[in-house]
DNA sequence: GTTCGCGTGATGTGATCACAAAGGCATCAT
DNA sequence: ATGATGCCTTTGTGATCACATCACGCGAAC
């Protein structure tokens, strides 16, 4: 999910297994469910990688974001007091680090804390949960696109969602976090 | 999916395994994928159950396919030609029939199915997965609304589907579907 | 130099086992 | 009759093994 491993990575249960230190079993049950969630890659014959997604695939899970998350915001929204706006800069100003520190991994990890802990306001773990999934198939992805992206500042819209979520404006709350999911993910289609 | 099971059956993987004649090592990997989509219920022992969905948790459900199912529906209507119209009309009647026999399983087999075959024109993969597994996440709970439910017919909304497919008709399908797909649900309230 | 074929090493699969923990049931005490 | 207690069975976990399959690389032939 934070873009660890670039997409098309190959992976084994046994160095799976080696590199946490357990048996083959709870590396292939962990493999197992992470394929199930689309995070992995299964070939015909059984090998293991991460994937590569289609422009297609890209898209659609790129509208996927652009539908789930304005929702989520919209139902966090009337919930979201000081204190939570607050830890939400504090993270934004963490973002801001790891874009100073080129730290790819730490800038995906950074950004998505900030969207989740918008979106535990919402009281919807299973729209939360389905969220999560879309952004775990789309971790070697994102990774793949920050290489291209050379960012020189935290993004532009996490501070129109502050905003519109201190004016208590849903419109332009669902908007700016509509943009902010996609506007990346644009990017990837040339 | 079906709702073969009921909300809160236990599970075991000996059971599992003795059931469909393999060692408990493929029980185990079935089982954790369901439970890492959600179909199955893992406690803090290692249990395994079908889940007994909060009604909070329904309605994320619900709201989860109001979303993705018309947007899936209008993705396939430019591609809805007469052969799959025709198709769906038979699944129609096919669901007649579990109606008369009273058979809940293949009920909600069969719509399940007329969605499907709706939806698979819409060439969006990742929004169908995550449509099927919200249905997973619902097939027990599904079963006990049938229960209190007593159909008599067909769901209505199927033909306002049809006829909006049709029609080429867009927001009349998104509304047929929407519908659709939150009618029963909000049943489960009382 | 390129391509085809073969063999060896690596990899996933399913089964089985030892172990720890949890649940259920019977028994006993109040 | 009801509640608590202790034991025994059931159950999940992680490890290991035998086996079939696949992939990759090396070598030979053209």
């Amino acid at each position: 999910m934070h873009g660890e491993l670039g997409p098309g990575e190959a992976l084994t249960l046994r160095g799976i297994g080696k590199t946490y230190d357990v048996s083959m079993t709870p590396a292939r049950e962990s493999v197992r469910r992470l394929v199930a969630e689309g995070a992995l890659f299964l070939s015909s014959s059984g090998r293991v990688s991460t994937p590569e997604l289609s422009n297609e695939r890209i898209e659609e899970l790129a509208t996927l974001r652009a539908m789930l998350e304005p929702e989520l915001a919209t139902r966090a929204l009337p919930r979201a007091h000081f204190a939570l706006i607050e830890r939400l800069e504090t993270i934004n100003n963490g973002i801001s680090q790891m874009v100073a520190r080129h730290d790819a991994s730490g800038y995906i990890r950074m950004n998505l804390e900030f969207h989740r802990t918008l979106y535990l306001r919402a009281q919807a773990p299973a729209m939360l949960a389905m969220t999560e999934t879309v952004w775990l198939q789309l971790g070697p992805t994102m990774r793949a696109l920050y290489g291209r992206l050379n960012r020189t500042e935290p993004p532009y819209h996490h501070r129109l969602i502050l905003a519109a979520l201190k004016a208590g404006d849903d419109p332009g709350l669902r908007l700016a976090v509509r943009t902010d999911a996609t506007q990346g993910l644009r990017m990837l289609k040339g």
